[in-house]
RNA sequence: CGGGGUAUAGUGUAACGGUAGCACGAGUCGUUUGGGACGAUUUAGUUAGGGUUCAAAUCCCUAUACCCCGACCA
């Protein structure tokens, strides 16, 4: 992509606001990282356009997180956003939720927009479960949600319209659901160390409703977080707010010392158990030809939360930071001044980029200073950016730096494929 | 949903009840080209509706929007 042509304009931020007596303390980092980048655009609290350098970013958290969800033998659907009234009745959710916006349709018909998806999923599987021979089996979607939340805040790390990884699983028996849940707790894990913020994130006991004792959330660690978790000073268990105030000792070790820390939740994970089978009388018959309730569970993870929780946790005083993983581009390629040879040179090197399937930001604006290249590069936060200049073609070589670097150094102008490759 | 705050140009901000100004951005021209460069020039604004007043961006009322704190968050 050539950086003349991409709908996106970054927000030199006007001095009084650089100084920070402002949106700086009044916004999350990331809210103000990703606009000023423009990666999104606010259309309304908490609903946001993801622009084309974010939209990058939305896709690629998707696929890491698809490709672990195929992995875990999760298959791929696509459920509607607008679900008819009866099925929230059938489980008394369309008075209780409080979050569930309600549409009108022709002849003042009522429907629901989707916040989660059991009232759907769960009669989906009534259609294609009849015998334990067809358990277990799991269904996921990446699709929007709606919320109404009564407060929308932080960018998008807390919106009313949000993208959400939702995988709903169904068992036999509680053991089979025990060991399903076990094993997605770990693929939650590779996914968030995937998406650069393993380190910072807590497997965290929440309460767990009628059918377990406890749920868990995948909570990361920042500022701009608005959950408390608690963290066993002894054990390294960590806890939620509602855990804590059941029970002020830790659940696994019995010690009453914490470290209390702010945190974004990127992920949770429920055993259903029969919850929504029976109101949808989702059965199956056993060996013996009894009915039995089919045993759920299900596990969610943020996409557009998880993109504003990795931004908190991967910046600078300059900008962004992108993992490799889900950086908009692989590289960022500068060419400086006017030389013919520069922009011949860099030309060249973009084409080759490109055949070689290596996604590229060609820098290839004539009007702006190299002082504003660079800051705008930070800003973006591409993991590599390559430099052409007069300078750099002087000694037959290019400049090659990380952003998460202080140190660039000079390859040559064929080396660069094979060393972006190795990567 | 309770409480608080704010609303002036695309963005960020000034203006005692009395001429709406500045910076950034954007456009044009020129000079620049290794850290948001410089000069000239152009562009564009008082959230909406009511009220008080000779006179309202400024005071009052209503609405709307956004932000913050809390509550809420399968």
């Amino acid at each position: 992509m050539k950086q003349s042509q991409l709908f996106c304009k970054t927000n030199k931020p006007a001095l009084s606001r650089v100084e920070g007596n402002k949106s700086a303390e009044t916004e999350s980092v990331s809210a103000d990282l990703l606009a000023r980048a423009g990666f999104v655009d606010q259309l309304m609290a908490g609903v946001y356009t993801f622009l084309p350098l974010g939209f990058r970013v939305v896709k690629n958290i998707e696929n890491v997180v698809r490709k672990n969800m195929v992995d875990a033998g999760g298959q791929e659907i696509l459920m509607p956003v607008l679900q008819p009234k009866e099925n929230w009745t059938t489980t008394g959710r369309w008075n209780t939720l409080d979050v569930l916006f309600k549409v009108k349709g022709s002849g003042d018909k009522e429907y629901a927009l989707g916040p989660t998806h059991e009232e759907v999923v769960s009669p989906l599987a009534k259609k294609f479960v009849f015998s334990y021979k067809d358990l277990p089996f799991s269904v996921f979607q990446i699709q929007t949600k709606f919320r109404d939340e009564l407060r929308a805040k932080s960018g998008i790390l807390r919106t009313r319209e949000f993208l959400m990884k939702d995988l709903y699983s169904f068992h036999a028996s509680q053991e089979d659901l025990d060991k399903y849940y076990d094993k997605m707790i770990k693929v939650y894990f590779n996914i968030f160390k995937e998406l650069g913020i393993g380190k910072e994130t807590y497997l965290t006991l929440a309460s767990g409703g009628t059918f377990s004792r406890y749920s868990h959330e995948f909570q990361m660690l920042t500022e701009a977080g608005e959950d408390l978790i608690y963290i066993c000073n002894k054990c390294k268990t960590a806890i939620n707010k509602e855990i804590k105030a059941e029970n002020p000792a830790c659940p696994n070790c019995s010690s009453d010392s914490f470290q209390e820390k702010k945190a974004v939740e990127v992920g949770n994970i429920f055993k259903l158990g029969t919850k929504y089978a029976l109101p949808f009388d989702l059965k199956y018959k056993d060996q013996y030809g009894q009915d039995k309730p089919v045993i759920m569970g299900c596990y969610g993870i943020g996409i557009s939360r998880a993109m504003g929780a990795v931004v908190e946790a991967n910046h600078d005083e300059k900008g962004i930071v992108w993992p490799k993983e889900i950086a908009p581009f692989a590289v960022h390629l500068i060419g400086l001044g006017e030389d013919k040879k520069v922009k011949a040179t860099s030309q060249k090197i973009y084409q080759e980029l490109q055949k070689e399937n290596i996604q590229v930001l060609y820098d290839d604006r004539q009007d702006k200073s190299a002082g504003e290249k660079f800051a705008e590069a930070d800003l973006i936060g591409i993991p590599y950016r390559v430099i052409v200049s007069e300078k750099t073609l002087a000694k037959n070589s290019l400049e090659i730096k990380e952003r998460n670097k202080s140190a660039a150094k000079l390859i040559k102008v064929k080396d660069l494929i094979k060393l972006l490759k190795l990567k």
